[in-house]
DNA sequence: GGGTGGCGATGCCGTCCTGCTATCATTTGC
DNA sequence: GCAAATGATAGCAGGACGGCATCGCCACCC
């Protein structure tokens, strides 16, 4: 039942409807009287309804294109706000974005980020969803997600990325440890001790990165548990169970039974990326990806 | 700022949008794919905004083609839902009615038509105006209201009317007024009582009638006190200022204080009518004036 | 690996819609 | 009673839209 008229149409009713005359409408519409009368007449047959009692002396509506102009007046401002909708998505101000962030990003720049650009697009609604950033990839390639805030590094051809947040690798040690008492640990003297861990599956680009550490230490960590998340991770280092290494972002959070130690040495660095499909034209996501540059280069030129 | 763009270009990027390609749109919508193909770039230019994203391969919305889609499957139901209501319109399914109406007729048989007007044509919304005959003939012909429920007897030109009830004309008293104890009073005995009569400026319609029926006794009614409407007439009968000729419909309802008494001899009897503008086309007018008349065919003939 | 089928874009042509000018019938207002 | 204004009608021209044939491109398949 797809409708048989235009907003062309429309427009010409109301304009009728609005100076109570043919001509005068036709002048303000800047088209000769007689189109005028053969649209309005085209639109009557289209509806099957006649629209304006033609009186010889006086035009008015009919009941039922009265119905009709206070529609058709609704629906012409629907669609100039629907052209002016489209423009402003066109220019990126309106739109929706589907953001997968890690642990490591919501402990630290993503609420800043977030903010800043919620502030400066707050027609643009995003969705945030945590998922570690191997699910964040695969997301990404399948176009389940438009960005990710996830762990560098990255290298893929179908992605491209931007530094948002650079943490020290530390170690975090139960509050009663021994080391606890020393200003600073190096990862030798962690060689013998039972480590907390993310779970192997989903952890592997963080996990990755510490076994490269402990390798180059001389060592292989002992894994006393395994654990979810972030949180998970450093409940069981307050527990006692172990010792982890984590990024300063996460340790920074104080938390009671646990204590951060920075790395003897030369810092270890890890970087969080924002991460979106490479040649992606979506004018919301360049503006994301804006406002992850010039935060970047504020905090990290400061 | 009118739209540069037609309903034709909605129904089409939406088909294209919904089929993920323009062939198989072009085919859904019995059009062949080089006119949809440029239907949707004319929309495209008409906006200046790209709203498909052309892969070769796969045809996909940029973001803001799919604002307009969402927008756009809008516009269009309200179009399509507007060609219906116009038409349920023009049927007298749907309007407004500017309606009038007097104290003998709300205490009569108003709400029961109204009722019935209501459950039959839900649709239409009726606004009451309550006004006095001479009020309401003023405003139909004004154009003010579309119909009104008046005292008759009514010949005008540009009035056409329907009536509706049928009173008799009562004499109302104070309850301890000495003819209260008389099951029938006549006008004669009323010769030299005082009258609450309501105010001749409004009231001329019912005066006459009052008027009419005393000169035909044998005497001029003196007025003892002027009252805006029925409801004070009737008050100040119950506050023993005088009696008063009204109609059974209104001097049904019970009042403490003041008694109905038919008048003795031939029943005198007042008609309440519908009035309306002579050959109005409004159809929801109509379906009013069916009710009506059904209504009074229904209780005349029972 | 070349053939084949499906896709969207483009060019060309016919048709219908739309808009303009000129004119008419009718009404209004002086 | 005439002049001005209004809506309807006729005839004509331009443009938009749709259809057909075709091109270039890519994926798939034997």
């Amino acid at each position: 039942m797809r409708p048989r008229f235009d907003l062309r149409h429309v427009e010409c009713l109301l304009a009728v409807a609005e100076h109570g005359s043919f001509r005068r409408a036709a002048r303000h519409l800047n088209v000769a009287q007689p189109a005028l009368s053969r649209t309005v007449r085209n639109l009557e047959e289209a509806l099957g309804v006649l629209l304006v009692a033609r009186d010889r002396r006086r035009v008015t509506l009919t009941p039922a294109g009265q119905v009709f102009a206070e529609g058709g007046a609704r629906l012409l401002a629907e669609a100039a706000e629907l052209a002016h909708g489209t423009a402003r998505a066109h220019k990126g101000l309106l739109g929706k974005l589907r953001i997968g962030y890690t642990d490591f990003a919501i402990a630290g720049v993503l609420p800043d980020i977030v903010n800043a650009f919620r502030t400066a697009f707050p027609d643009i609604s995003a969705t945030f969803t945590p998922s570690v950033t191997a699910q964040q990839i695969e997301a990404l390639r399948e176009g389940r997600i438009d960005a990710g805030f996830l762990t560098g590094p990255l290298e893929l051809p179908f992605v491209e990325t931007q530094e948002v947040q650079c943490d020290a690798v530390v170690a975090l040690l139960p509050a009663e440890h021994p080391l606890a008492a020393r200003a600073a640990v190096s990862l030798q003297e962690l060689a013998e001790e039972p480590f907390v861990v993310g779970a192997s599956e989903h952890w592997a680009h963080f996990l990755t990165h510490v076994m490269h550490l402990c390798q180059v230490a001389g060592f292989r960590p002992k894994v006393a548990q395994e654990a979810a998340n972030s949180e998970a991770i450093v409940g069981l280092v307050a527990a006692g169970i172990g010792v982890t290494l984590s990024i300063e972002s996460i340790a920074r959070r104080p938390r009671h039974g646990v204590v951060m130690r920075p790395l003897a040495g030369e810092p270890y660095e890890i970087s969080t990326l924002l991460a979106w499909r490479r040649g992606g034209q979506d004018p919301a996501l360049r503006h994301l990806r804006d406002v992850a540059v010039s935060y970047w280069r504020d905090t990290s030129g400061a």
